[in-house]
DNA sequence: AGTTAATCGAGACGGTACGTCAGGTCTTGGC
DNA sequence: GCCAAGACCTGACGTACCGTCTCGATTAACT
């Protein structure tokens, strides 16, 4: 449709005044969530993003204290429940589809490129860091539960130490991810539920 | 007055001629370690390792192909040896030993934040990856050098996956040193350990 | 406490928003000039202009192409009418009143280091060449200007080749200026004078 | 003959020990002038020098003082007298002819830039402005022995201002060389001389 | 209905760091 | 001692972003 769109490709946003214009905001933070996404390797400015975002700069700073705040909201609205919780009655099957959708998700470059520009970026932006950390809090909570179902089923012992066994199986996730030396792979998946299983069992 | 020293302090390296001046580079990896444990939040730059190693910032080009790559050398000289392996005669007191020490030189902020900065870097410098994957891969092969004694003593089976053992381990550290979440103690050494034995029990 | 000057001495410029901002401009051209006239020999620098505007170096870069197109401005701007072309009756008084003034606005070893330097750079430099083209064509003009009041009150002749005569005088001023083997006083001046008439003589 | 020249293109001069080796001084002096010749309009440079010559920086440094002493020596050598003084019997004629000659040898583009960089370097370097005074001083001697024969056979008056009219036609020719607003071509040469002529006459 | 006020896209501004280029000095190893 | 080679320190270059500031427009909210 022709009245969206200029021959540029710029959407033409509507003025809404002297109220935040809530149209901004948004292709504001798509505009990030885009870069972060592109798989070129670029470091992100943002003058790409105002530009990406047919948007002055200074609305970037007026709303945000810096350029790690940006991303960490354009990322924290992408990073819903990726991967849903299933039940399929078997402890170890549950278990395994929770860490197999979890490695298959990454096998997407540009969202495996964008988790390493969070994790990077998490290492100098306080907000950044801060959204890291929910978002992998979330992940955690939602693997131990998994866990718990486990322990509930009588798979895992009673003294399982359940943060420990999140925190290897996470961190054996990003550390491949960020180093990179080996894949997260089916193979993998299946041997990390082994081994999770192993270390938990009664 | 010293023949080795200006006035001005600096060093007055004697001049090699056409081949390389070892003592430039070393001076410009000092600097760069300097500046890296340094907690001051600056951000690193080329003239000041250059000026802090009384350098010129070509001499700092002409040997390495980007600033992370001179801080990525700069660490891995710096990581030689850190956790050396011990053999007490019980493999679950040296696997303790292993992880309690590498978990140990982790409580020096400065040391962490330069892990962190690595790590970071990685994610954007090709140079400074390759350098963070063989200092990993240094530090894998140390402990799954520990983990074969595991294996020969009895004490991990002889189907024990050790590359997902080591993984888990080092994934473990990493996790927690970039998101924070949970501290690298004396108690998570034990947990982990215990974990890791559990896991590969024959 | 001057609302005008900061304690560091420097103008605090007003800032004109997204509009060019004259008062830098002329910061920029009067620092060059000053640094021009500056007999230290010193080499003119973008960096040193910018710091003695008090201006950033891409103000520099994006208003002119290159160090020689601020140096042409400027002295262009010095150079409007230093010689005012002045009609006493006798065109023989007033063409030696034209050339002795030339002539003198040269005495000073300042002013001639600069057209020296502007005749320089034009060799190496298209946009200085420029300048110095659109400056010498205006005296040209100016002289030229001058001589026909002499066709007109019949010193010279319907015939005289006026722009030979015009490139013979600024020619010498030029070659004397350029090579200094010889002086621009009085006694040039006169003698000058008196070639020119008898080559355009009637 | 292939035992002089590698296949690099580079003459393999014979060492000569702890004299001083000519070959390589001139192959200097003549690399510079290869370059003063070439109108690709970039600037000289005394690695460029060093490299075209086959020879290391420093021999260029040990012998001459400055970049500009280099390019001085190099045009030195080659401003023999181009325009030789020519006598037919009629002073006119011998005088147009000296003209004429020396502004055709100004039509190659490349001796003229030459000759552009010289009177540009002369402004900045003093060893260049030397070269430049003696050569134009050796000019200006010859031109002013054809006017001497002018005045012998009584086309120039006995009080003609010689050194006025030396200056007058080699400003011309350098004021035009360096600026560019006319040619130097036949007319010109033709006029300059009837200028020359009538502001001499007796 | 007119005034005020805040947002928006735009882009100039003073800076800082970048990576490159050239200058001039120094030393090696061969002759 | 001269020469080719090339590393060294220095400093200027032109570019990319940063975060700030002002403009003229647009529209909402308040007279």
């Amino acid at each position: 449709m022709l009245s969206v769109v200029e021959e540029t490709g710029r959407p033409r946003r509507p003025h809404t005044g002297r109220r935040r214009n809530e149209a901004a905001r948004e292709a504001i933070l798509d505009a990030t969530m885009d870069l972060m996404y592109a798989d070129d390797g670029a470091e992100i400015t943002i003058d790409a993003i105002a530009h990406a975002a047919g948007v002055g700069r200074q609305t970037i700073y007026r709303w945000w204290p810096s350029k790690g705040a940006v991303a960490a909201e354009a990322m924290a609205r992408h990073a819903q429940a990726i991967v849903p919780v299933t039940k399929t009655g078997s402890f170890r099957a549950d278990l395994l589809a929770f860490i197999s959708d979890s490695f298959a998700g990454l096998a997407d470059d540009r969202l495996r490129g964008a988790l390493r520009r969070l994790a990077a970026g998490a290492q100098s932006d306080e907000h950044v860091a801060q959204v890291l950390a929910e978002f992998t809090a979330q992940r955690r909570a939602a693997l131990r539960q998994v866990l718990e179902q486990g322990v509930a089923s009588g798979d895992l012992g009673p003294g399982a130490n359940l943060p420990m066994l999140v925190d290897m199986a996470y961190g054996l996730l990003w550390y491949r991810v960020l180093v990179g030396h080996a894949p997260l792979d089916a193979d993998a998946a299946r041997d990390l539920t082994s081994c999770l299983l192993a270390a938990g069992r009664p």
